[in-house]
DNA sequence: CAGGTGACTCTTT
DNA sequence: GAAAGAGCCACCT
């Protein structure tokens, strides 16, 4: 089962760093590209955290990771709409709330960590 | 090989 | 406080 998904972006062996830093993003909390990028040992590589989202990852829950609006929120980045609903009905699903705006609160749904 | 693009983010106007 | 510019990395044409 399982044969890994070959995704074009996966090609580089950042990329199994950065799948690991998702995968240990806790249900419930968020984690923005250039947090991802950080923790995976690419300080720079938040462009680099987008490509890998976007090429399709297997088992990851993608939905975690989201594009930081400013120092307090975060937002979905997606812009495939149908992809962007999907992403918001699954983090409401996980308790991650959002404000009037459409924003997600750092400071209450955002993954710190240790 | 060079130019363009994008599920990004920070700094400056 | 919003808008624009610049920097960044990997991939595509």
């Amino acid at each position: 089962m399982a044969l890994p998904v070959r995704a074009r972006g996966a090609a580089n062996p950042a990329a199994h760093e950065i799948y690991a830093v998702v995968r240990a993003i806790p249900r419930g909390k968020v984690a923005t590209y250039g947090q991802v990028a950080e923790l995976a040992g690419l300080p720079s590589g938040h462009r680099a955290v987008a490509r890998a989202m976007r090429t399709c990852p297997a088992r990851l829950p993608w939905q975690r990771v989201v594009g930081r609006k400013d120092a307090r929120r975060a937002q979905i980045s997606i812009q495939e709409h149908e992809h962007a609903a999907l992403q918001r009905s699954l983090l409401e699903r996980e308790g991650v709330s959002f404000d009037d705006a459409g924003f997600i609160v750092l400071a209450r749904s955002g993954w710190l960590p240790q």
